[in-house]
DNA sequence: CTTATAAAAGATATTTTAGTCTTTTATATA
DNA sequence: TATATAAAAGACTAAAATATCTTTTATAAG
């Protein structure tokens, strides 16, 4: 469902949520440590991110990507609008083309209140809320180190 | 989450099921037609599921695919385990190797009751029985003729 | 002002998925 | 037995996704 640039994109700017801070800049090869995914593939994501603003950075020693306060009232569409090209949540579980409630494919009544629950979460938490509840919940970013 | 190729088989097998008989075959070329889906793509699955009796079929005049009664039998992970290479479930919606109950990625609790809802039809719900729940509950195949 | 650092930009390579085309083989039927 | 039909098989092409490599630009710090 989702491409594996959006995956590692929605991951890395969760870690910069969680982690950083305008004086405190993650480079994009910790971040790629970090995370355990490609170098240069995340280097170029995180490029596009702060074109558009989801997340920040500045070059030069010192320099980095990071979460500025107004980065953190995006959401995870605001993401997967730059990176992914049209809706992720459109096309249909079955391939068919125009599937919906009046048309339903065959697995429509499983798939949709699925969708519905991760577009609610992606559309209408922010950012930091949704970093809030990763932290309370304990859920993961990166098993790196663990077994 | 799933292939173009696993999408065009499972509708065709279903097509097949909800259609077909031992006296009343289809060729790749009407199912192509009937799912609008690419001709030499599917038949070369249809080939593929026949070979390993998901599906039944007949060369020369006459001939074409269809389900014979065992086929019925079979279930649509049959079908996704010859057309995909590994469990398509497996993977995090996230990215995240080793992903599971223990060490959720953020929207583990979302994904995977869907998941399991999922497989549980998939695995143990026959095509005959998929079938059947089609035609009850009007849900479709195609959307050929459909505005 | 020089240097080291790290993002920005852009070109290239690789892999996977998707889709097409051609030839061969089996078979029902006339 | 000749012919038309349709699956089987295999080679080939195209497009998209994934990943890498190189060069340029900005900047903090010595």
């Amino acid at each position: 469902m989702l491409s594996n640039a959006s995956k590692y994109a929605i991951r890395s700017v969760l870690f910069l949520a969680e982690n950083s801070s305008k004086n405190k800049k993650y480079g994009a090869k910790i971040i790629a440590e970090e995370l355990e995914i490609p170098l240069h593939f995340i280097a170029k994501l995180l490029q596009q991110l702060a074109r558009v603003n989801v997340i920040s950075s500045s070059k030069g020693p010192h320099g980095g990507f990071y979460t500025a306060k107004k980065n953190l009232q995006n959401n995870v569409c605001a993401i997967l609008d730059e990176i992914e090209s049209g809706n992720v949540f459109e096309p249909c579980f079955m391939g068919l083309p125009q599937c919906g409630d009046e048309n339903p494919c065959p697995v429509h009544h499983i798939v949709a209140p699925f969708k519905d629950a991760l577009l609610e979460k992606f559309k209408h938490q922010s950012i930091s809320e949704f970093s809030r509840e990763i932290k309370e919940d304990g859920s993961l970013l990166s098993l790196k180190g663990i077994d």
